[in-house]
DNA sequence: TATTTGACCAAGA
DNA sequence: ATCTTGGCCAAAT
């Protein structure tokens, strides 16, 4: 089994209302590889299951797939997410370390 | 098989 | 606070 097929599942298990880390999923998993998990959730073999907005940086940022400029799909997820209970501003994650989920 | 790449991270300037 | 650098590991090419 791969590492992204890992992490797929892994993520399936995240609850609503919680986000999580590269480095958290990797570390939960038994590896060092938080790129590689990234890479897994960008390639998004399943994307409609796989709550990949959930997954932030370490530093409480949200990852890349916003980008800079627009943030339209992902900016709207980000507003799901704030009726779920997380505070996103400007990208980055408030009361970050308060929702974060762990495993 | 070897090289490149990346939705990372931590530390330094 | 922002930007750069180096290191990290797996997957894609």
């Amino acid at each position: 089994m791969s590492l992204s097929e890992k992490v797929y599942n892994l993520l399936k298990k995240v609850p609503k209302g919680k986000v999580t880390t590269y480095k958290e999923i990797a570390h939960a998993l038994g590896t060092k590889a938080y790129r590689a998990v990234g890479q897994a959730l960008k390639r998004n073999p399943d994307s409609p299951r796989i709550p990949c907005h959930r997954v932030v940086f370490a530093s409480g940022k949200i990852g890349g797939f916003m980008g800079k400029k627009n943030g339209k799909a992902i900016k709207k997820k980000i507003t799901l997410l704030e009726k779920e209970g997380i505070k996103v501003i400007k990208g980055k994650i408030k009361e970050f370390e308060d929702n974060l989920f762990k495993f």
